[in-house]
DNA sequence: TTATTTTTTTAGGCTTGCCTAAAATATTTT
DNA sequence: AAAATATTTTAGGCAAGCCTAAAAAAATAA
C-alpha cells in the first residue's frame, strides 16, 4: 500500500519517462509536483528502497517494471473516472483534472474494474488519452501535431498536449473538438499562425496552439 | 479544507452523538476510529478550534452547527457512493463500506450533487440508512428493532444496526432482505430466540440478530 | 582543464497524526 | 466522604512529508 505521495511521485517519473530517454531528473519532478527538490530526493531513496524506480545518486529515477505497472493503474483509475465524470455526470472536459486526481488513489480492484465495464470499456479519456488495460498495456500513438503538417496536409485532431483547463476552454469556444478534421490551408509567414478549415468554417490559429494539437494524418 | 482524520473524527461524533444526549467521550471515539484516547484528545482541541465542535477538557465533545452540516455532508457522500456501487456497479450490500470511507474525502460539490441526480435522488442507501439532502437536512425514522415487536405483530425490515459484512452476508444466507415483512410468530422462553414468517417460509433467528433489525411496524 | 554555474544531496527544522507512560480529574464503591 | 477505579489529559517520542540553507557533485563556460 502506497501513500498519495508515493503515488503521485511514481505518476510523475511515469510522465516524465516520455520526454528522457534516461533517468528522470529530481529538478523536473520537484518541479512537476510543486515541491522543492531535497522532497523529491527523499522519495526517491524510499521509492527505490521498494524496488518501484532504480535511483542512482545524482542520476535521477527510472521505473522498474513494477513501478511501471504501479503508475499505470494509477493513470487508468484517473482516466477511467475522467470518462466517468464527463459521460455519466455532465462534466466538461475541462473540469475534471482535480477531481480525477483525487479518485485516483482509490484502492480497490474490483471497484477499478467494475467501473470499466460500466463504462463499455473505454479506450480513450476525454482528451483522447489512451486508458491503460488491468494488466498495465498501454496503445500509445505517434503524437503528431497539428503544427508537423504540411500545407494543402489534413488531420483529425485526437488529443491534446496542453490540457490545462484554460487551453480546453478555449478550444471549446472555437469549436475545435477530439474527432474534427483539420485542414492546413496556408501558413502565414509573418508568425506562423495557420488558416485552417474546419467543417465547414475556415479559423486562423496560432502556431502555440496547432502545437498542442495531436492528430493523425488522413 | 479539512484532512481525512478530522473528517473521520467529525463523522464519529455524530454517529456516537445519536446514542448519548450529552457530549460524546473521548474513548468513545477513540474505539470508534481504531486510534488512542491521546490521539482523540488532541484532535478534539483542534476541531474545537475551528468551531466545528464544542469541547470542554474532560467533558466530551458535541457538534456545532457547522461540525453537523460538515459531518452530514461526509455522511451523504459516503451514502451516495454506497448507492452508485450497489446499484451500478453490482457490488452487493457488505462490500460497499470500505470504499465508501475512501470515496467520502473526495471534495467536490458538484461531483456529489451530479451523482445524486444521476442515482435519481435516492433516499436511502444499501443498508437503509437516509441520504441527506444538500443543505444537511436527514429524515430519520424511529428505530424500532424486531426484538421489539409483540407476539403476532409484523414489521417490515427497513434498516440494519450494525452493517458489518458478516452479519450482512448472514442475513443474505437467511434471505433476509430489505423490505422484507416479518412477522413474529412465538418465542422461545429459554433463549428468547424468534420464530418468525417470512414470505412463505418460516425461520428462527436469535435475538441477537432480531436485535439488530430495524422495522417498521405495519 | 580550471573556473563558474547549475543541479542535487545533506543537514536540520517544522507540522500532522499517531503512540506510550505518567499525571490529573472524574466517577464509583465502600 | 474517603478510597478505589476508570477516564481523560499531558508530556514526550516517532514517522511521514514537507521546507530552507549549506555542502557536494555534475555540467558548462572560459
Amino acid at each position: 500500500m502506497l501513500t498519495f505521495s508515493e503515488e503521485n511521485h511514481l505518476k510523475s517519473i511515469f510522465h516524465l519517462s516520455s520526454e528522457s530517454e534516461s533517468g528522470v531528473s529530481t529538478n523536473s519532478i520537484a518541479d512537476n509536483l510543486n515541491t522543492k527538490a531535497s522532497s523529491v530526493t527523499e522519495m526517491l531513496k524510499k521509492l527505490n528502497d521498494k524496488l518501484l524506480i532504480v535511483y542512482k545518486k545524482y542520476h535521477g529515477a527510472q521505473l522498474t517494471e513494477k513501478g511501471r505497472k504501479t503508475a499505470l493503474n494509477i493513470i487508468r483509475k484517473h482516466r477511467l473516472w475522467e470518462v466517468f465524470l464527463v459521460d455519466k455526470l455532465n462534466f466538461k472536459w475541462d473540469e475534471v483534472h482535480d477531481i480525477a486526481e483525487q479518485l485516483e488513489h482509490i484502492q480497490s480492484e474490483k471497484l477499478t474494474n467494475e467501473l470499466d465495464k460500466f463504462l463499455d470499456f473505454p479506450t480513450k479519456d476525454p482528451h483522447g488519452d489512451p486508458i491503460p488495460n488491468p494488466a498495465g498495456f498501454i496503445k500509445f500513438t505517434p503524437k503528431l501535431k497539428l503544427s508537423d503538417l504540411n500545407i494543402g496536409e489534413t488531420g483529425k485532431f485526437v488529443g491534446v498536449k496542453d490540457s490545462s483547463a484554460t487551453f480546453l476552454k478555449y478550444l471549446d469556444k472555437r469549436q475545435i473538438s477530439l474527432g474534427s478534421n483539420i485542414k492546413v490551408l496556408h501558413q502565414e509567414e509573418f508568425d506562423q499562425s495557420l488558416h485552417v478549415g474546419l467543417d465547414e468554417s475556415n479559423l486562423t490559429i496560432s502556431i502555440k496552439t496547432a502545437s498542442n494539437l495531436y492528430i493523425t494524418k488522413i
